[in-house]
DNA sequence: AACAAATGTGGCAACATTATGGCAATTGCA
DNA sequence: TGCAATTGCCATAATGTTGCCACATTTGTT
């Protein structure tokens, strides 16, 4: 189902101008020419996006008074204005009364259409909540520790919680050496050093089960270990 | 919790300017000198919204490519670019890449503010959709809060009061893993361990009982449950 | 090269967690 | 009251995990 994308905008043509284009990037568009006609459409039913020129006809300042009547219908309507005005009070004003984008005239129709695929693109996203706070990314790595999974190239790795907390413990801080102390206390273990090193052998050899060239786990002799970013390209320097 | 704002920029006057302004709107701003520690800080912690130059130091295209890298983070982390090139061309394509404004470094200070503001107005109004909703829909699974009935692949499993609501504590965050105070806390009952064990048991079996290749509800060793929603058999031999 | 220290490897026994079947206590209901 | 359903828990079996050891190999040092 398509979206549909309201203009309000007095000047006829410049109003079928950015309809037409709009509604070749697939959009159902309607359009008023003043505040009267696009209030009594609305009260019927609200577009998907509204676009609004400021000063319609006579009114100085209907654009605002629409933005400021939709945000009572609804506040999570993408409102834009285009308008030709582009002093820096008007787009603060019209942003402060809760429109989503200012836009000048001048602009092109990509750029508009741009723009509108950004608005519906960010009301997607945050339509479906989804908190990716706890997903962790590294090249090939993803770590995810409230689905306690890991995933080395889309292949999901099968770590048992100590191994999954220790290799958590080194892909936070990629780069950083973590001696034996330190991974024990992430990992919330106290164990022998040479547990430790076992760990680290049997979580090197799941990932190398996947990947014949994993080698993101250095040695560092002497000091701990180090969870290397990008080694796999030794060649390219950068 | 104030919010935090994330500068990248090269050119240190205009960074700490544009820094200063944001503080005193009363959010908590980081700046960062080039992708490098840009990206190294994300890694740690995302901040509630990015500002970014394209062009950093040496790297012609940085920008783009932290935005890029941000939105596999996060779909929905607010992204500005704040930049000197004011071609359409760039302006387009930094839209599709997935940021949410695009602003040339012209712009007055209120208006940047003004941006943000609006943004975020945005993220909070989305960021609260009211759940009216009674279905729970998972592949095969449905499951009606309001009628306490379940489904799979459209026939009815006949669960008990305490089962529904565990089954619905899982299945309400698919892919997260519940321990078994979690699971008890979301069910309303505390009991011992074992009687979690038990109630799985009793699930797992009313399911198979209906579909005898089913294996949704994954046991993590040591952590608890977790709703598989969509079940890959891993052949690997372990 | 010789040596000590550190790390890698395979394996195993101890331990922890989970699965299963069953049973007694309780509840809801006719 | 009797009956069936539900629930919590236990004993036991089945599995999964972990710590560590002996030994091989590597690394750094003299």
């Amino acid at each position: 189902m398509s979206k549909r994308i309201a203009i309000v905008e007095d000047d006829a043509a410049i109003r079928e101008n950015y309809a037409d284009a709009l509604r070749l990037q697939g959009y159902q568009v309607q359009t008023y020419p003043n505040k009267a006609t696009a209030m009594q459409a609305f009260t019927l039913r609200l577009p998907n996006l509204a676009i609004l020129d400021i000063g319609l006809e006579h009114e100085y300042d209907a654009g605002f008074e629409i933005c400021q009547w939709l945000r009572t219908m609804s506040n999570t309507l993408p409102i834009i204005f285009l308008t030709a005005r582009d002093s820096d009070v008007d787009t603060v004003s019209g942003l402060r009364i809760g429109a989503d984008d200012y836009l000048t005239k001048d602009i092109s129709l990509p750029h508009l259409a741009a723009r509108i695929a950004a608005l519906f693109r960010r009301q997607d996203a945050l339509g479906k909540p989804q908190q990716t706070d706890h997903l962790l990314k590294l090249d090939a790595l993803t770590i995810d520790s409230q689905r306690m999974t890991v995933e080395w190239n889309e292949q999901t790795v099968d770590l048992t919680i100590t191994e999954f907390w220790m290799l958590y413990a080194l892909a936070k801080h990629p780069g950083h050496v973590k001696n034996r102390s330190q991974l024990m206390q992430d990992s919330k273990i106290y164990v022998d050093d040479s547990t430790i090193t076992s760990h680290i052998k049997r979580i090197r050899k799941k990932f190398t089960r996947l990947d014949n060239n994993f080698n993101c786990i250095d040695t560092v002799y002497g000091m701990g270990y180090r969870w290397n970013q990008s080694p796999v390209q030794s060649e390219l320097g950068k």
